[in-house]
DNA sequence: ATGGCTTCATAGTGAAGA
């Protein structure tokens, strides 16, 4: 079973992309983050009729998450369950007995930002979450556009990063807080090449010159990491001609 | 160098992203 998350930053502008990636990378489920788009104008015919089934929930202008599957969902849940927020950042569903959590984590724009705080406590709530959907589902994963580098060696460059959103120590705790509740980081259960990312910025050159971040992750519930067999970084679509900021990262797993 | 580029909503530019 291969499960994927990509921040497509635009399912509208995206969608080409997708449609090729689904059919060159094959996975059982992907999710998706910043399709900013209303659910009326989602494109689900496209979709379906490419022999896909999908699960979203949408605004417009911003954030906006999905699910896209081979085998139906079952048991969707929006939201993160009693915790209000019209931001919609959050889907979850089951595929047999495997629980997909897809998030995509408010961004917190600066340190000194009323949004920085809304992050933390989004974040304490989403923590909440995982664990009673832990209880339910111990075979869980819970992947998406994070927004936290989770350690130094996830960063370009430290030194220009300190001070900002993305690698603060309350944000870095709060990951490591998530991990606490019983999940890997799917990425460190195997090597990696140094420097590797999953998001480089549009300006500078940042993807030619590397200048990325590790933000972009797949966490595996302990019950489920003896099955997870690989977990990679697809670059090869931000190499495409107006690409999403994000790379796709994927894990492959061994049937539950 | 607090910018660079890209998106959306708009019909000039501004907000937001990371």
């Amino acid at each position: 079973m291969k499960i994927a998350t990509w921040n497509v930053n635009s399912l509208k502008v995206r969608l080409p992309h997708l449609q090729d990636w689904l059919i060159s990378a094959q996975p059982d489920v992907i999710a998706l983050q910043e399709t900013k788009t209303e659910d009326a104008n989602f494109p689900l015919n496209v979709i379906q009729e490419a022999g896909w089934h999908v699960v979203f929930s949408g605004q417009k202008t911003y954030n906006g998450v999905a699910l896209i599957s081979r085998e139906p969902p079952t048991d969707v849940v929006y939201g993160i369950p009693d915790y209000a927020d019209e931001q919609k950042r959050v889907i979850a569903a089951s595929y047999g007995k495997v629980r997909v959590i897809g998030a995509y984590i408010p961004n917190g724009q600066s340190l000194d930002s009323d949004k920085y705080q809304y992050k933390l406590s989004w974040l304490s709530a989403f923590k909440d979450y995982l664990q009673a959907t832990l209880q339910r589902w111990p075979h869980t994963v819970v992947v998406g556009d994070y927004n936290i580098a989770p350690e130094d060696r996830d960063v370009h460059d430290p030194k220009t990063w300190e001070g900002s959103v993305l690698v603060s120590p309350a944000e870095r705790a709060a990951f490591q807080s998530l991990l606490n509740l019983g999940f890997r980081d799917g990425m460190r259960l195997f090597e990696q090449a140094e420097q590797t990312f999953t998001w480089w910025d549009y300006r500078a050159a940042g993807f030619r010159r590397n200048l990325g971040l590790r933000i972009d992750h797949i966490l595996v519930s302990v019950a489920l990491a003896p099955l997870c067999r690989a977990c990679e970084v697809d670059k090869a679509p931000r190499k495409l001609e107006r690409p999403s900021d994000h790379a796709p990262v994927w894990a492959e797993f061994q049937e539950v």
